[in-house]
DNA sequence: ATACATGTAATGCAAAATATTACAAGTATT
DNA sequence: AATACTTGTAATATTTTGCATTACATGTAT
């Protein structure tokens, strides 16, 4: 499949930034203990983020900021960023199936667009779901915690 | 992820069963050359649609045939018989947050029913997509060949 | 000039998917 | 009973992919 942990890392990362933002110092080593995944993931995932304009950061620059609201980042447009443009899309369809076998030769083209259907079905469930929700529960979390 | 090459073959093996049913002695050996995957695997597939009821086969009889109409066979139920019972979930979650970092103790409970959600919804897609579905247009691409 | 940040290439490692070999076990046909 | 052919399965490559790590380049601020 697609979705690697990359997505959840970015998830963790967009989060992470809003809620320090005021009192830490939020770099990519800062994050990266916070996830606890490696520095230079950490890089590569707001390189991601960054192209898709969902953050500000800038080489030798200390300081990330978000750069859109956070109900303007659904997971979609997390996982578009992170995953690549998903040219391949969600499902493989690697099968080198027998071209002198009327089935291997004509069923691909049938299978596709039906998983291309239900792609799109995850995809529109994915683009209902934007980071504030993420903010906002891990926030009640965090509140419920010290009852 | 999740959903490997595996159930597009159990999709392709389905279809040709049904295909080549009156036509064809179909087994492993014959379904592996119209998948263009090794017969191993193709068996083991085999296997998985057995124990989910979806064909009949028995060890040194020849002759698979479907247990089940086809239009009684969904995608979903293929992708649970072949991937897995699926207890991981279709998204790994398997980061490694700190614990010392309030969002990193906090945020999985806040993205694991969201990413859910988006299961939930992808996986009612899939129940509505039959074999039928699949076997009808393969075999209408079939036809349109010879024109 | 120094300290510290991001950017990125190169490499290694581990896990997972897939392929392959080899053989066991069952059935049908003769 | 012997043979041929089937499914069942264990053991073992091979390949791919995700992730970690090292090392260093590049940029900024103080």
């Amino acid at each position: 499949m697609q979705i690697t942990s990359k997505f959840t890392i970015a998830v963790h990362i967009l989060t992470a930034i809003d809620y320090f933002k005021d009192t830490e110092k939020v770099t990519s080593n800062f994050l990266a203990g916070s996830v606890g995944a490696n520095p230079v993931i950490v890089r590569n995932v707001m390189g991601n983020l960054k192209e898709a304009g969902m953050i500000d950061i800038s080489q030798g620059k200390s300081g990330i900021a978000l750069a859109r609201e956070l109900e303007e980042i659904t997971f979609y447009d997390v996982y578009k960023a992170v995953d690549g443009v998903s040219e391949e899309g969600l499902f493989h369809f690697h099968e080198k199936p027998n071209a002198n076998c009327p089935v291997g030769r004509n069923i691909h083209k049938a299978v596709d667009e039906k998983l291309l259907k239900v792609q799109n079905g995850m995809e529109a469930e994915m683009k209902q779901i934007t980071l504030l929700d993420v903010v906002e529960d891990t926030r009640r979390a965090i509140r419920d915690e010290t009852i």
